[in-house]
DNA sequence: TTGAAAGCGCTAACAC
DNA sequence: GTGTTAGCGCTTTCAA
């Protein structure tokens, strides 16, 4: 076992108030005796027990990060964000995924109430009845990333992958592509139906007649993905451009392509949406939306620890972080 | 806050010791008694506090698993499969990087003594006489991964790089071809030194001369990988093969082979190591090595579980994760 | 400016 | 089999 405050108290002459108070800078101990408990403590190698000023505070300087799997770069990079500012601040993530067979509600429940975290990221693709009565009651701050953007108790961060969808279905058309395709994701899941959103919006915009038979879903996957675009470019009415959800999609689509013997653009116009590492590298370079995802994380955390340390309760935030449209070489 | 045991007593009219012994499953207690308080306890929604259980016990259920850095696949399978096996044992994984400014011993420092993690998971990709001190002095139990294999005072799993590194070489020499280039990682990263190692002793083994000028590091970045590619390729004396030291540098070598005219495996095999998703999918499906990197995770958090809930010290065990040949189209 | 002491919620030794 | 109580290491009143 570690070194206690007693026996820093002990070595430092002093009484374990005074060096409890001098190692958390309080301004009534006097300078000089500050420095001699600090001094002390360098000696002694002296690190407090956080569980116990934990403990004692009824806080926890630890955040619950939950995210609904762990996998691929999206959460990686939100996970890489948390991290960065959790050390800035002296906290620590802890990560947990939902587990599947357990709903991500019960995760949440079992955190609550156990004072091991002080606050949790929540990161909700779909916003269950349950998970909405849990952050109304909830007991300990929480912000909700990509969660749907006009829910209105608590802070969320979060991408608009609606305008996103939009700005790059418009750049399609613009470029002069006539028939746009979609390959959406899951029904069940918000990113997926915004950015369908998205894509339709774009065309109404642009006055082309939406054609629910360009549409179909892939589910994110890159098999389904490679599947469907299949299907497109045997179809009689080719489309000559197809606007994927996300880019492991869209690589689908260059592996049907290139077995079809289509030629990316000439033949058949390829977006994603994620910019994920691989797509920079993909011949030719995938165009696609970027969103910086580490900044997601990033700012969730800082929204979360600047909650946790508040008192009072001011108003909830929506912070919408920005995505580019890379012009690559497949549109 | 939420109901605390006092109170949860006090609605099953017993003492606090009771409800803790019950809710313990402490044999002593009666079944009956057991019921009546695990009832209340469900009635009131009662959580018992970790943070005072693992305060007041001395432990805690939270892992620290440290990471040189958080990015790619590699770690966020560990991540995952860590996770797994925390949610089945009531674990947490907390993860930390090491931030690269502060070195990773510090990062394990900051963790000591304080009482927040019961053990750690330590990815060392270099074991730093620093690190190799802490581990010494540990006050906590420690599982290495993928450190030096032959480190003696602490558990550790990995994969035996050297091993697959070479079976895959000799698996190329098999195939026919003669003339073999490695494009390494960082020399002081201890995975690429032992896959380097694996290659000149298949070489060796096969009765090929080693010729220097054939092994050049990449430091496993997929532009230096594609870089180093061109240089072989427009080299008088071209390799028929490279064997990249990750699947990342073999897709810089696609990139560098289609942008050169050349066709692979026609022109020039390609082979990685560690078969990354996107891997499968390229065209020609990449020859490589598969680890099962959340297999990885999950083994070194059971063996930390069991270290930490243990009281006294066993040998140390030294777990090696079995790898494949992926036997693609690109060789 | 400093010290003494209470107490956070829980477990475990000891008493009954 | 159950209750009483000390105490884990820390912060924070309250006194001095």
């Amino acid at each position: 076992m570690a070194i206690t405050i007693k026996e820093l108290a002990a070595a430092a002459k002093v009484s374990v108030a005074t060096v409890s108070r001098a190692l958390n800078d309080d301004p009534k101990v006097r300078p000089e005796t500050k420095k001699r408990v600090k001094h002390f403590a360098d000696l002694l190698d002296y690190n407090p027990n956080i569980l116990a000023r934990n403990f004692k505070k009824g806080t926890s300087n630890i955040i619950g990060l939950i995210l609904p799997d762990i996998y691929g770069e999206f959460f990686t990079e939100i996970i890489r964000g948390v991290d960065a500012v959790c050390y800035e601040h002296g906290y620590y993530p802890l990560v947990a995924s939902s587990h599947s067979e357990r709903s991500m509600a019960e995760t949440m429940i079992n955190f609550m109430g156990q004072g091991i975290v002080g606050g949790y990221i929540v990161m909700a693709p779909v916003l269950s009845d349950d998970l909405k009565s849990i952050i109304q009651k909830k007991n300990l701050p929480i912000v909700l990333i990509n969660g749907r953007m006009t829910y209105e108790d608590c802070d969320s961060v979060g991408v608009d992958n609606q305008a996103s969808a939009k700005a790059m279905v418009t750049h399609l058309i613009e470029k002069g592509y006539k028939r746009i395709a979609h390959i959406s994701g899951s029904k069940k899941n918000n990113d997926a139906t915004r950015r369908e959103k998205g894509y339709v919006a774009a065309l109404e915009e642009q006055g082309i007649a939406v054609d629910k038979k360009m549409i179909k879903s892939g589910d994110f996957d890159i098999v389904k993905g490679e599947q469907i675009c299949r299907e497109f470019l045997s179809s009689k009415n080719k489309p000559d451009a197809i606007f994927c959800a996300n880019d492991m999609m869209a690589i689908g689509c260059y592996k049907a392509a290139a077995t079809m013997g289509f030629k990316i653009p000439e033949d058949i116009a390829i977006a994603g949406f994620d910019d994920i590492f691989v797509s920079q590298f993909m011949t030719p370079r995938l165009t696609t939306v970027r969103v910086d995802t580490e900044l997601i994380g990033k700012t969730a955390a800082d929204l979360l620890i600047k909650r946790i340390a508040e008192s009072q309760i001011s108003s909830f935030s929506k912070i919408v972080i920005p995505s580019t449209i890379i012009d690559g070489e497949s549109s």
